[in-house]
DNA sequence: GAGGGGACCTACTCGCACGTAGGATGTCCG
DNA sequence: CGGACATCCTACGTGCGAGTAGGTCCCCTC
């Protein structure tokens, strides 16, 4: 006789015992398929925990409950991305190299780890403090790097290079995001050249004139 | 004695009758208030149904369910997105204005109808299937004719068009939301001009040498 | 002033999914 | 070998909110 399969997709076999480091880590990553593919709301920790091969109450052995899961997973993510960016805005001083840099920063983000930017961009909870927290925190953050630069070449008053910090930063947000639903119709470096041409040649409009 | 009055924050006093259209509107009116506010997961029907100062059942006379009053709205404000950012495309033939008046298309959007603008852009129903589809298509639209003015001017492939059209309707999306949040800190104008200058000088880069 | 229709209400059902109680089973050390 | 500890399970409590059944009230018409 065979082991069952219950009829839930994919579900992995019951019965392997792991320690409490390694089967934490695999629940993450459970986690991350099923918010990543379900959003929050449609995701149900039965069907997390199911992933891992695991029952519920194991999972509530490691999180007090679903928003800290689902948080755990953000942060990783938000951090992610604030790093990246930072990086591409640290690795050279010529400003072009860094507007591509940046772009290309973005565009990486967006292609690692399944569709996890998913949590980070397309959040269903950008309703409930802690996430709209954290998201806006963490755009913000990037975005400030962005203005610092520019307010460093331009005459742009701080509120006006916040602005444009924030438009260049949602602009490579956006782009990608739509870039990486395009499989294959423009290859990555393409796509990112294209992009990264665009935003510097706007932003080398601002001379110190203004 | 006084007309009771519930604990629900600002519920309206029951007792009024209308007739039957001016109901709907009162009801999308008041469904429009709570979704804005709250999200749709964590709206709930008594709660549209008190703040229109009535009670669920006249809710589910005119809305079959919670979905499709929802929709109902979201097709509302897609449709004047849409709608706003065609006229401002039409509303010239010089694209350094064309441009102008895009932003302020995307900036009068935001700052109209309360925040309803939120159900378009914060909608914390993206996953399912018809919502998304009805803001995806909405903002491809926007993307595609900003797009075809580019084509029109530079010698760009279709598909890197479309990809700067994107990026450009993403900026305007991001830095209006942006804008919005920031009550008064810049004038409306100078926002506008000032990423409408960011952009035209980004795509005014893309002669027709490909 | 009787009858019909439309607007509206109170009070309920019901399913779903988060979170939990209590118990079983394997592993490691004295 | 025996007990303690940690991992894991089945089975349940519980609350919330979408959607509904059935009846009331009022106006308008004949």
């Amino acid at each position: 006789m065979e082991t069952r399969v219950t009829a839930t997709p994919d579900a992995k076999p019951r019965g392997t015992r792991l320690p409490r480091l390694a089967r934490r880590r695999q629940l993450l990553s459970a986690a991350q398929e099923v918010f990543v593919q379900n959003g929050y709301h449609a995701a149900a920790m039965d069907e997390i925990a199911d992933r891992a091969g695991v029952s519920k109450p194991v999972l509530y052995q490691h999180f007090p409950g679903k928003l800290e899961l689902y948080l755990a997973l953000l942060d990783l993510h938000v951090d992610d991305m604030v790093n990246r960016c930072r990086e591409a805005l640290a690795s050279t001083h010529e400003n072009k190299l860094r507007v591509q840099a940046t772009f290309s920063a973005f565009f990486d983000f967006v292609s690692t780890q399944g569709e996890a930017f998913r949590l980070v961009f397309e959040s269903d909870l950008r309703n409930v403090a802690p996430v709209r927290q954290r998201v806006e925190r963490s755009l913000q953050e990037c975005a400030e790097m962005v203005s610092a630069v520019i307010q460093e070449d331009t005459g742009c008053t701080s509120d006006e290079a916040h602005l444009l910090g924030i438009g260049l930063v949602g602009m490579a947000e956006v782009s990608a995001r739509y870039w990486v639903t395009t499989h294959g119709s423009i290859p990555k470096d393409a796509a990112e050249q294209l992009m990264a041409r665009l935003a510097w040649r706007g932003i080398s409009g601002f001379p110190r004139t203004a």
